[in-house]
RNA sequence: GGGGGCGUAGCUCAGUUGGUUAGAGCGCCGGCCUGUCACGCCGGAGGUCGCGGGUUCGAGUCCCGUCGCUCCCGCCA
């Protein structure tokens, strides 16, 4: 329990009250949730950041006491009351069980208002929806409501056991700058224009991804921060253009080392946080397994629904739609998504969930018996084909197939996607939290249409694999994934400048243009790099899901909207024509209207 | 950039085939009430149906546009 914080205007936070506080007089603040007024005696529910404590006023009794009872017929919602009395035990009939400090109750002798406040918009209460515009505009009032208030200390619990767990591994908590150079993340820049420098523009940091590496090269050997990222691009339930991450980076070490780090610390996080935690080490499923099982690079382990590959059960078919795509070097995957009362319509709505996943169709299939189908869209499909499949998937009578047809990358996305969408429809996410590593990512990914490699990762990351065959090579990179989520990935850094090089040769970066945009990495490297290697994990996510939010904006305290807007202050906002010609910009929007 | 959903009282919502003065619950205001805890009872106020245009004798309802919020795809680890 929380030590007493004694100051000008309380000494005891209210919701800490409890039996074994009756006879004390104690002075509580904070603000009026609810008044119940039965005239001669009115009860105030009175809310500080740890919880409620009924306050009751009554008449009849000292002076002071009646004044206190003529200020509370005053009191309304979300007033300001600091209130001084005796911590008294309830009447057994009149214990509230639903309270924490339901057993007391505080009999006021003195009372004063510290604010008035106008009506709240809304409800200070965790009842029905409010639209999130008006909470985002009034965000003082939402922040009071009770989930709101929790998911901002469980931010601070898990944030608090990142820090303790770091700091007694020997990690030192280093800032970097936010006004830098662009970090090549893969994402669009937010810009700053310098003032100093006309024309020219600062870049807020992506990640602190370089300066990490920097740091390790400098003999900071275990670094860690919590900071803040940045990236222009459109916004989603889980993403925000400015979020916050648990950058680490460590020397002397390989991928073990970090995943041991990662693991010890999420467990301390889950253990702080109270929730209980699968035990390390966990799962590490390499990326083809992941995309083949699974169809995502993010699998969701909380239900089964394990996808396979049909190539061989229909090889001889000729069913176009699998004909086809096989001839096309394309694959049939499918899932058993067990036995499921489907209707015609759904059956059409699953369709459309794979077609905006880019499949051109969807096949389904209610199994029989002995292999048999009772119901299919895939009519044409012959008998051995059909026994084959249901082999694979080992479908039992009245299972419902789904199997789709087109090149790898599209059938796993939507076999994957409808995997998911399934576990949806018919709640199949097991009540626990699964953690898993995603291994093996392919090095680079090869553009058919420019005919050039990308990288998966940034082009720090240290590669396997033979330099003949780039695209068979391997990074060195994982993923962490949280209940479907990717909460984190990192990996182990090229720390040797000519094989940095090899890396931008193998993405078209040309030393020039490396010098350029990294040459203080590429001379770093030179000056003795140890070994080295990181992660970074995505607090807002990891709070989020542990808070069982849907939306990272209910776990940030000032969010923006999906539109990139902060209802609150406005932002972003034009600015005026002399603070433009300062920094030697001009803009070309059109006209707001226009 | 694209697709879907939403926008009616302070809040959450209902509003039939286009038809009289747009409703409910909560909240708010006033009154009564000494054991309530989502207190209760009585009374009352409160509406640019997001905005603009159109169709119509008549639009919350139909059509077009637009703005905002939201989910998703693209994009982004």
């Amino acid at each position: 329990m929380r030590p007493p914080r004694a100051n000008g205007y309380r000494d005891r936070w209210a919701g800490d009250l409890r039996a074994a506080d009756v006879g004390a007089e104690v002075r509580v603040a904070g603000w009026v949730h609810r008044r119940r007024d039965h005239g001669g005696l009115i009860f105030i529910d009175l809310r500080d950041r740890t919880g409620l404590v009924q306050l009751v006023f009554g008449a009849g009794g000292t002076a002071s006491a009646d004044e206190a009872h003529a200020l509370a017929e005053t009191l309304r919602a979300e007033h300001v009351l600091s209130a001084r009395g005796a911590v008294v035990a309830r009447e057994p009939g009149n214990v509230n069980p639903n309270l924490a400090t339901g057993e007391i109750e505080l009999s006021v002798a003195t009372a004063e208002r510290l604010a008035e406040a106008d009506t709240p918009p809304f409800p200070v209460d965790d009842e029905g929806p409010v639209d999130e515009l008006l909470r985002l505009r009034h965000r003082v009032v939402d922040l009071r409501r009770p989930q709101m208030a929790r998911n901002l200390q469980l931010r601070h619990v898990v944030t608090r056991a990142m820090r303790d767990y770091l700091n007694a591994h020997d990690f030192l908590d280093v800032e970097t700058p936010d006004l830098t150079r662009s970090t090549p993340e893969g994402a669009r820049d937010f810009l700053v224009p310098s003032r100093l420098a006309p024309g020219s523009f600062y870049a807020l940091p992506q990640s602190p991804q370089l300066f990490k590496q920097l740091l390790m090269v400098a003999g900071v050997e275990r670094y860690y921060q919590i900071a803040r990222c940045f990236r222009d691009e459109d916004l989603r339930a889980d993403r925000q253009p400015e979020f916050t991450q648990l950058d680490l980076e460590m020397s002397f070490v390989d991928e073990e080392d970090v995943v041991a780090v990662t693991e010890g610390l999420l467990a301390r996080v889950f253990e702080d946080a109270g929730f209980a935690c699968p035990p390390a080490p966990w799962p590490r499923l390499s990326h083809a397994e992941a995309m083949l099982r699974y169809g995502s690079d993010k699998p969701d382990l909380r239900f089964g629904l394990e996808i396979a590959d049909l190539g061989d059960a229909v090889a001889a078919t000729e069913f176009r739609v699998f004909a086809g795509a096989l001839a096309a070097g394309g694959v049939v995957r499918g899932f058993n998504a067990g036995a499921r009362e489907v209707v015609r319509r759904e059956l059409d709505e699953l369709t459309e969930h794979a077609k905006r996943f880019g499949a051109k169709g969807l096949v389904w299939a209610v199994a029989g018996t002995e292999g048999s189908w009772e119901r299919t869209s895939a009519g044409p499909l012959g008998e051995p084909e059909r026994a084959a499949i249901s082999r694979a998937l080992m479908a039992g009578p009245g299972d419902l197939l789904l199997l789709v047809a087109d090149a790898e990358p599209v059938a796993a996305t939507v076999a994957g996607e409808l995997r998911l969408e399934i576990a949806r429809r018919f709640e199949l996410f097991e009540d626990r939290h699964e953690l898993l590593w995603v291994v093996d990512f392919p090095m680079f990914e090869h553009d058919p249409a420019t005919g050039r490699y990308d990288a998966i990762h940034h082009p720090f990351t240290a590669p396997t694999g033979d330099w003949a065959d780039p695209a068979g090579m391997l990074s060195r990179g994982y993923d962490i994934v949280l209940d479907g989520s990717e909460i984190g990935g990192g990996s182990i850094r090229i720390h040797d400048a000519e094989e940095q090089q090899r890396v931008f040769d193998a993405l078209h970066i040309s030393p020039a243009e490396a010098q350029a945009r990294f040459g203080f990495l590429l001379d770093a490297l030179r000056y003795g790099a140890p070994p080295h290697g990181g992660i970074a994990l995505g607090l807002d996510r990891i709070v989020a899901l542990l808070a069982g939010e849907p939306s990272i904006r209910d776990v940030i305290a000032f969010p923006k909207t999906a539109g990139g807007a902060d209802p609150l202050t406005g932002a972003p906002a034009p600015v005026d024509e002399p603070q433009l010609r300062e920094l030697a910009l001009r803009s070309t929007a059109p006209p707001p209207g226009g």
